[in-house]
Parts: C-alpha cells; structure tokens; sequence
DNA sequence: AAGTGGTCTAGACCACGGC
DNA sequence: CCGTGGTCTAGACCACTTC
C-alpha cells in the first residue's frame, strides 16, 4: 500500500510555481506576475483558486497586489524582529563569529531563573556560558540557563562548534518558535569587564531573553551583555 | 445628490457584526462562533462570503479556526512591540507620566538628521526636547526632530499637556504607523546626567526611532535617553 | 476600451473532530 | 454519524488603472 499522504492544493502549486521563478531570479522585485486570469488558464483551475495563490502570497509578502493594474513581485523585505542564532547573525552581515564555552556548570538552586522558566523553584539547571567574538574581538557574554533534566548530555556537546538552537533541534527535537527579551543597560561588572575588553563600569546593553519552543513551552533562559560599541539591537514597532 | 459613498462590502459587514458581539461582551475567549454556512444563512449570502468573512478576522488573530470543530474567539492577545505614546505607556501601567517641555529650536543644517527622514541636508528642522516624570521623578529624556515645514506652528502647542501622537494626528492629519528603533547603550554626558538625576557617565538605554506615518513617509526622528535602572524596553521575537 | 483585482453566487466534494 | 472548516468550480458584475 501506498502511505497515506496528503495531495497538494491546487493553490499552493499555483504558489510554489511562482515562488521558484522568484527563486531561480526569473522574477525581479517589481516585475509583473501572471494575472489571475491568465493563471486559471495555465494551470486550469477556477478563477477563485487563481486568486487564493496570489492572495496568500500577497500575505506572505511576496507579492503585491494593484487594483486594476496587477501583481508585482514585491521588494525583499528586511526582516525585522527576527529570532536569529549567533551564526545567523552573523552571517546576514557577511561576517564570521566564533564562541569560546567558558563554563558548563550544574546549579541546584536558583528560584529566579528556575520560575522564568516555570520550573519549580528546586529544579536542577544547566548553566552555560559562552564569550562571542567577532573577528575575534569579544563582543557578547552569553549565559544559558536550561532545566537540567531535559536536555542530557548537552554539556558534552560540541557548543564551542554548533549553534545551539541547531542541537536543540537535532538532538533533543526541540525548536525554538519565539522569545520574549527584556533590555536595560547596566555597567560593566569588573569579570564582564575583563572578558569584553572594555573598562570597568562600562556602558553594557543586558538582554534577558527567555526562549519558548513551538510547542509553548519556556526551554531556556538567556542573560546576554552586549558591547554596546560594537552592537545595536533593531526593531520594528507598530502601531 | 447624495455623495459617491462606497458601499460596505457583505464580508466586511458579517466581520463587524462578529466584532460587536465580542467588544460588548455576548462572545468570550474560546466561545464558538456562528459557522461558515450559519453565517451564510443569517446574512443571506453565499459560503464562500461568510467564508471569507471568518478567514480575514483569523489573520486579525480575532477568531481561531479549527477544521471539523468550528470557530472560535481567541483569548485576548497580549500586546508586544506596541508602538506606544508615554500617555498610553504610562496608563498600560497604571501609572501617571507629566513631561516637561525643555527646548523648541529650528535648526539649519542638520544632515544626519535630515537624512534619516529622507530629506535634503539643507531641510530646516524642528527640534523639541521633553523631560519625561514618572511620579515626579525624571526618567527619560527625549529629542523630536521633524521636518519644520512640514508641522507649522507645532512648536506653539500644548506640548506640555498633549501627545505629540495625538497633536499629528489631529493638527496635521499625520497618523503614526509605525517605527524602527536602534537600541544601544551610552554613557551619561553632563547634561543628561544632570537632568536625569543620575551620576556623569551611569549607563543609560539609548534609543534612536524613525517613525513613519500610514503612507509610509518618514515623519519624525527621536533621540531617547533612558534610565536603565527605571526603564526596560520589552521585545518578543519570532524565528 | 481593455485588462486588472475586489466582491459574490450557488453549489460541490473532501478531511477532520467529536459524539 | 454529522457538522465543521478546506478546497474548488464556472461563472457574474463592479471599480479601478492604463492606454
């Protein structure tokens, strides 16, 4: 028998065929997509299918649509308020990171993190610590609090070379949807001040994030502090 | 003769009416709502109109859909990177902000500034500086720069009692849509240690937005100092 | 005038969920 | 099983933009 899989709408091939010719740079930003019309024909659907794909692209982005004029590939769009790893980061900038692990510890008491990830206040944490460099200038002191008991053996991983939100997801089958990040500026203590190579007192953006995965759970709480020289957080806000 | 009014579009009408039953109360979070073919016979419209209806008030994050169960009211979404005025930001809280006007200049040549808004370098400039009081204690210094021709007389209003939100809107038609923001740490200078009651070169969060109106223009540039022990910006993010 | 997207009809079959 | 939302048809008229 044939497994069971799930036939694919007639909408979203309509989508994916126009996606791939924006892919494959067949389509420019600002260059015209076929019209509904005209796609109904191609792919013999109904009108109102025609119009589903380009709808759900126009939501995604992708495209946009004029009223009496038509639909255009739309401008590649910044991404703002996006979650990204440190090589991502990184990379997106055409820049090379590298991370030094300097602590892997066990802690067995620590009630204010241990809520912020709704463990009970004697739960068992994991306690990592890893210094950012960037062109190998330190540029970020990064500390990860997870809940010791659901991720074995991560301590032995190899967190000097992968990302952690890669093993999260290879190994534990954990991945991360959101965060939600507090940010303040706080002085530099005299051991941030030595790691990050500036003077003691110094101005740090601190960002405490707590990290939730798709299925909405907290999986891991991370105090950050940044070089406020060398870092500048972007967001977009809306009304 | 009666003016060109566009008519109210069937979907739009169904929408409104599902809005009012849950903004006076008679559909709370996790209720069901009228199903696609009960909304069709209650406004005597086709299946793919009250369809239509339901889909638009799910990508509001109004309704939650869920196939071979029904619609749903959503639980009331928290608010993250709301862009929001002190007045609301301070009544979110449940607290009561003042301001204090210290500056109204126009400035002649200002280029970085001016190209933040998308003008030319030699664009004459308004520039308005507010202390914000939070129970009488000082905890934010704010720069406005806006484009002077564009906001006559604005530096004559009540700056001291109203939002600048509400003064664009309601004297210049200039609704705010929304806002990139640079957010980075810095010393206190002098000044802003003076005026913020805290100690020369305490860390302070500095915030740096350009907000754009509803038809995307670049309207006003704001230079934020904030004290970091009052203060925390918060952020969630997705991947 | 010709073409576009926006709204709408009056149905259809399917996959899924809860009983 | 029955009701739900998900997909789809083969058209229609309208408002808008471009020429």
């Amino acid at each position: 028998m044939a497994k069971a899989r799930k036939p694919i709408p007639a909408y979203k091939t309509i989508q994916n065929s126009i996606a791939k010719l924006i892919r494959t740079g067949k389509l420019k930003a600002g260059d015209p997509v076929s019209s509904e019309r005209e796609l109904a024909k191609i792919h013999d659907v109904s009108l109102m299918t025609a119009r589903h794909a380009l709808m759900e692209l126009e939501r995604e982005g992708v495209v946009e649509r004029k009223r009496g004029s038509g639909t255009f590939v739309a401008l590649p769009k910044i991404q703002f308020n996006r979650l990204m790893s440190f090589t991502e980061q990184m990379s997106a900038r055409g820049l090379t990171g590298s991370s030094r692990l300097l602590q892997a510890t066990t802690l067995d008491s620590e009630p204010d993190i241990a809520a912020r990830l709704n463990l009970g206040s004697d739960a068992r944490l994991l306690r990592l610590e890893r210094l950012r460099l960037a062109a190998s200038e330190p540029f970020a002191l990064e500390t990860y609090f997870l809940p010791a008991d659901g991720f074995p053996g991560l301590a032995r991983k190899s967190l000097e070379r992968d990302s952690l939100f890669a093993i999260l997801q290879r190994d534990y089958a954990t991945k991360i949807a959101h965060a939600d990040e507090e940010i303040d500026a706080t002085p530099a203590d005299s051991r941030s001040a030595e790691l990050l190579k500036v003077s003691k007192g110094a101005p740090l953006l601190r960002m405490r994030q707590v990290l939730y995965s798709t299925s909405g759970k907290a999986v891991l709480h991370v105090l950050g502090l940044y070089r406020s020289d060398r870092h500048t957080l972007m967001i977009r806000r809306f009304r």
